[in-house]
RNA sequence: GGAAAGGUGGCCGAGUGGUUUAAGGCGACGGUCUUGAAAACCGUUGUGGGUCUUGUGCUCACCGUGAGUUCGAAUCUCACCCUUUCCGCCA
């Protein structure tokens, strides 16, 4: 949510950056207009209440009763005023909240100004891309072939897009979390398990809602919606608090599913695990001042380049446009893991900062010292990591050419096995 | 799912229609005193909005949430949410 004092004051600069977004402005012009019109009635509200605040409490000491009577009646018709008038005032917030709630966040000046991805800036590439004496296969032939990938099962349950991991293959996403999570306390965040249904508010706050309800599950009777991603309950864990500045930085990770109703392309990204409507991933999560956010931000992007390090894997980071950004970003990194097999930069991380945008919509704020004002945390999100992406890198990289799949070290002690054969060897697990 | 009791400031807690402008206490902060500290004493104390004469300013709202009754609601009515205890069910 944006400031509705930077939006009176400054317009121009949320203009620019609807513009830059490559969104329309129109709302823009009506959120100015209703907010003219919201001060103009609370005003008159308000002066109508202080009158009948001040008279009731003179009613109360009165003790002629034709005096009383009158005054009595005269703010009965005070009262019919405030009624109309706060309806109209209503009315015009109603409006007002559904208009600032679409605003996206504004772009941080260091980003690349451009209407779509065409203009997201590769920052670096770091790795040599691994040359293979063979033809690499894609993942979804080696999964099958050796017992991890089980597409018709997954079809049979839930329908296309939808897979089981047999045996290692399950192992493997297993081990992968495990040790991203270790990975990350080590790092200095604290491991949450959070609840995977969270209610509509709490997806407001995130940003998630009212926009990109399309996107989302949720329980046709009760107040339940399947998280699209761990930053909506991370950012709502401290949703209406006043932390303490001395608790800040806070860092969060967590491992969850994510739920996404994605209407899919048909054609596109059909083979393998790339994209479905569920997957699991680990989170990163801070919340900080904005003096150190920035400086946040980019550690934790390092913490995320840490994971694909970790796991030997090429990847290249990416500064996302105007264009590109989410809703409630300012600044996003991508990070895209090379997958041999599948010849793609598969996006399997994404950091951003959000400034102070969540942080309003949840009401999340700091003292900076003692006595002072509340202001806005800032906060920030990154992905560590995409776990079927992760598992795609991992299985098409370390492949070999009798089709065995060699497991990156740092794995090997969580799923117990250097090499994954397999069926035969998968039986004598 | 059933029954009962509850929900008031950072915390405890009083408050059943009008000196409540939410008592009192604890805590926190500031001051006096002290070599220093403690104690004692004095003072201060939440959030958000509006407004201008930017002030120790004025004003509105906020006592779980939302409606309602009333000239006036923490207080009365209704609905809902949450907590605790007991019962039932359950991985």
């Amino acid at each position: 949510m944006l400031d509705i004092n930077l939006i009176r004051i400054q317009p121009d600069i949320v203009r620019q950056a609807l513009l830059n977004r490559n969104e329309d402005t129109h709302n823009l012009d009506a959120i100015l207009q209703l907010d003219v019109q919201r001060r103009e009635a609370l005003k008159q509200s308000e002066q109508l209440r202080a009158l009948r605040n001040t008279v009731s409490k003179e009613i109360g000491k009165m003790k002629d009763a034709t005096q009383r009577e009158a005054k009595i009646a005269e703010m009965r018709r005070v009262g019919d005023q405030i009624t109309v008038l706060d309806a109209e005032l209503r009315k015009v917030e109603t409006q007002l909240d559904a208009l600032t709630a679409t605003l996206p966040n504004i772009p941080d000046p260091r980003i690349p100004v451009g209407p779509s991805e065409e203009s997201n800036v590769i920052l670096r590439t770091v790795g040599e891309p691994r040359q293979f004496g063979f033809q690499p296969k894609p993942h979804w032939e080696l999964g099958t072939a050796l017992g991890l990938l089980d597409f018709e099962r997954g079809v049979k349950l839930s329908g296309t897009r939808f897979y089981v991991l047999n045996g290692l293959g399950a192992r493997l996403q297993r081990a992968l979390i495990a040790w991203m999570l270790d990975l990350h306390t080590f790092q200095g965040y604290r491991e949450e398990y959070l609840p995977f249904m969270v209610k509509q508010q709490i997806l407001f706050a995130s940003g998630q809602l009212p926009k990109f309800k399309d996107n989302l599950y949720h329980d046709a009777e009760e107040d339940f919606w399947m998280v699209p991603t761990a930053e909506v309950p991370l950012t709502n864990l401290h949703g209406g608090e006043i932390l303490k500045v001395d608790d800040l930085p806070l860092h969060y990770c967590a491992y969850t599913p994510c739920f996404r109703r994605e209407k899919m392309k048909a054609g596109s990204d059909v083979r393998g695990i790339k994209r479905g409507h569920q997957f699991d991933k680990v989170e990163m999560y801070k919340f900080c001042t904005p003096e150190t956010s920035n400086e946040e931000h980019e550690k934790m992007l390092a913490d995320a380049e840490a994971v694909l390090k970790g796991l030997g894997l090429v990847y290249r980071v990416k500064l996302l446009c105007t264009g590109d950004i989410g809703f409630s970003a300012r600044i996003t990194y991508d990070l895209e893991a090379w997958a041999p097999g599948c010849g793609e930069w598969l996006e399997v991380s994404s950091v951003s900062n959000c400034g102070d945008f969540q942080a309003r919509r949840a009401n999340i704020r700091y003292r900076p010292e003692a006595g002072a004002k509340p202001e806005y945390v800032h906060t920030l999100n990154g992905s560590g990591l995409a776990l079927p992406r992760t598992m795609i890198a991992v299985m098409e990289n370390y492949q070999r050419a009798d089709g065995s799949i060699e497991i990156p070290e740092v794995l090997r002690q969580f799923i117990g096995t250097d090499v994954i054969v397999g069926k035969d060897e998968l039986r004598r697990q």
